[in-house]
DNA sequence: CGAATAGTGTCTATAAGACATTATACT
DNA sequence: AGTATAATGTCTTATAGACACTATTCG
């Protein structure tokens, strides 16, 4: 390789976004619909190019999350997913994406953003199995996005980042059920993440106005990995994400 | 943001490798003395430069385990490891740099690369203290790297990628002890790794010349994941990697 | 009261870890 | 024989999962 005559080649540099969410007890991710070519009209993962050369990648993620999701970055847990970079995953041409995972907790209505034409949060069901199309190669983006939010549920206190600051045990318990597409026994589970160091803090308050007896609130504890971890049911027996 | 005047910022884009291999049953890192500025001199990790602007990521890692370490990508485990993009993390602009990981068994000697003045394995224990000093923000991809390598030890067949063909299940846990720092009861470890579904399976043979009975072979089964995954013991009471 | 949900207790199967014992090579 | 390493067996304790049972609210 001549350093003389040869110089690498310059690319553009993407960042995107996979918003995960629940809604009413399915797990959710934020998309956008193109107001632009190419892929206009279609839907697609929130993100965009980083805004001038001297922006952190990360920095680039947490602006999109407030310019095309108007959340507040700081709350949220924001983890880099991958980086994407196949020669012809975008028509303009050579652009790497670099992609985030982001978990917020159950948000009322689709937030209309500022730079998308609309902004909706679709099952992830519906993405995963094909249903909806997405644009680019947001398909696997998502896919992966997803793969890694259930690993991250097994080892880390994660699940909390889907829930409200204060929350009862059956609420976290329906966040694991949405990610995994499993069902678990209440009572095992209870016992279970209580007995986890540093995951839960008891808040000394009750949650009333539901059917049966009132459940004790708890908010997120210091530790962030699970030790011990929660182990995801054997896969593949009745029901998948499905 | 105005599409008519402006524009997304250019970048460069390299990719860097994390290569590790046992030598003595220390966990090591390959390592090259940069023959060109920045950091002309220093010690830092193979890699470089996108060829063209239509290499492939992963095809661009490979190529640089080929040419800076005479490794042949195809036998070996190779994985996106993270995205490392700071604005100052490189005095020649704005340069983003992908990692991978991969690990390769065994080999003889230091291997003497194409581009790089010399290549050396280097003890992780040495880099992870800050012994030895790298270049650019290399100390962070190699502490990346080498957490992901203990994780998926716990719950992947990627030890074996750490062997020859064929080996013994002695070897196999002189990997986990090296890359987790760790004593590992032989007898115990032996039943555990036996019973995990597609992770060895027998050559029905056997290596002589050691000191006392002959170890059966044993080579790499159709499984990626391990159930049961084997636990990591609790860190921190005796000895790290230190 | 009855329905519904929260929380506790208990039993069983399985896995993890400590460690004795047997097997088979080499010198 | 003596030593070294491989492979197996056994026991104890911890954990996972199934599920009966009690507790507390609401209508």
């Amino acid at each position: 390789m001549n350093e003389d005559t040869w110089s690498p080649p310059e690319v553009l540099v993407t960042v995107d976004l996979v918003i995960l969410t629940l809604r009413q007890q399915k797990l959710c991710v934020l998309l956008i619909e193109r107001g632009v070519d190419p892929y206009r009209g279609a839907w697609a993962l929130p993100g965009g190019f980083l805004n001038n050369v001297d922006e952190d990648l990360l920095k680039a993620a947490q602006r999109e999350l407030r310019e095309e999701a108007d959340l507040e970055a700081e709350k949220l847990h924001l983890e880099q997913l991958g980086t994407y970079g196949s020669p012809g995953r975008d028509p303009r041409g050579r652009v790497i994406s670099v992609a985030y995972l982001a978990i917020a907790p159950n948000l009322p209505e689709p937030v209309a953003g500022t730079d998308a034409a609309r902004a909706e949060w679709e099952s992830v069901e519906d993405v995963l199995s094909g249903k909806v199309e997405l644009a680019f190669d947001h398909h696997l983006i998502v896919s992966d996005g997803i793969e890694l939010a259930r690993k991250k549920l097994e080892n880390s206190t994660l699940a909390t980042a889907f829930c409200r600051e204060e929350f009862t045990i059956a609420e976290l318990r329906q966040v694991y059920e949405a990610v995994w597409g499993t069902r678990l026994d209440p009572r095992n589970f209870y016992r279970k993440v209580q007995k986890v160091p540093g995951f839960l803090e008891p808040v000394g308050q009750e949650r009333r106005g539901g059917k049966g007896r009132p459940a004790r609130l708890f908010r997120a504890g210091p530790a962030t990995v699970l030790h011990p971890s929660l182990s995801r049911p054997e896969v593949a027996k009745s029901k998948g994400v499905r």
